[in-house]
DNA sequence: GTCTATAAGAAGATAGAC
DNA sequence: GTCTATCTTCTTATAGAC
């Protein structure tokens, strides 16, 4: 494996962990198994290293919100999908997802490292919230208005739906990143919040 | 103003800001009116201001949780307030709340100091969980179950209906704290929130 | 309790040999 | 490209006068 790229995963791991400033670049070289001043043959300084972590990462942002879309980018091409999907279907699409996101290391590291750099830089505060945000409600939205449109669920507003579906789904996240020993406990969480949303806006009484 | 109280909130303010790595004893000092080796006469070390600030907050809980609370630690003495109110009542009081967290200088930089500092030990993880999602869950489970009894409210799961109703007001309160020049835009979101959540869980069906 | 001066040490970065 | 040795700067913290 490239040196270069050893050196970007060995610092995004430290970053996620302790923040930038917490890391030193002896620490960075040491995992990757070179001296510190051999590192500035690959990066001119620590601060170009995080700087290509970043980079890196919005060049990887379409992958990653492939993954989210399910699809790829069109709302209306996975509308179908969940049209013919049973709860237990949804239930199941959407833990698989939340363990993806929980367990992919580069996701979750990058995810950790961007909440404790998030106030560092009005740039990275914007980019967190249009990641874990704004992107994941807009497409959400598009999805949940066609559900509505073709009559599968009933609900006069997509996007406070997807704000209302995400959001606890997020929380949940954010909890297994800080406390992983309560995986299986949120885990049963996000089944039973999938549920209740699913039979809430079928405007099944039952509930 | 005590010296000693000066220096916490000083302190408060740049780590909340910053992180705790990225601010200098001088600049605490600087903030405060004095010179970095007078703040030693009344902190041993940068650390021990940091770990007391983390004391005081502890004390403090209580009283936010009250906030939080509304009456105080007792979710049936509220539930009735709660099953007299409108749904216009409602969006104001939760609007209200909002606005109080997200603007209350200590509150803020104290979610602040927390979200960025979260990760870097794992007791304060398990502070930031309690405190923001555990706790919270925990008294409005109960609020809501006795809104179920009473009928006001028609709900099968009242934890659930919790972490529906919270999530998404702890998703926009971050938003804000990240990019306040949004808090308008977030506030409508909110208010929809709290309407849309209110029809449902009436067991409306104009929704 | 606050100051100036300074010690002590850490951490980023460079020089130059191999 | 990697190493050892070293420079430089920054930062915490202490000493001691006032």
């Amino acid at each position: 494996m490239d040196t270069k790229k050893k050196i970007l995963d060995a610092a995004l791991t430290l970053f996620s962990e302790k923040g930038y400033a917490n890391v030193f670049v002896a620490e960075i070289a040491e995992k990757v198994g070179i001296r510190a001043p051999s590192l500035y043959k690959h990066y001119k300084s620590k601060r170009m290293i995080f700087d290509a972590i970043l980079e890196e990462m919005k060049r990887s942002y379409d992958g990653q919100a492939a993954m989210l879309r399910i699809d790829g980018n069109d709302p209306a091409a996975d509308a179908g999908k969940f049209a013919a999907v049973s709860e237990d279907g949804l239930v199941e699409m959407g833990v698989s997802l939340f363990r993806f996101f929980l367990h992919d290391g580069y996701t979750q590291k990058f995810r950790k490292m961007l909440t404790v750099e998030q106030f560092h830089d009005p740039e990275l505060a914007a980019l967190f919230t249009r990641q874990y945000v704004d992107d994941a409600l807009s497409y959400q939205s598009g999805l949940f208005a066609m559900l509505c449109a073709n009559g599968v669920l009933k609900g006069e507003d997509p996007q406070i739906m997807a704000l209302q579906f995400h959001a606890p789904i997020y929380m949940l996240l954010t909890m297994c990143d800080r406390e992983p020993e309560r995986e299986a406990e949120l885990t049963v969480l996000l089944e039973q919040h999938i549920r209740q949303f699913a039979k809430m806006y079928k405007g099944d009484e039952n509930r």
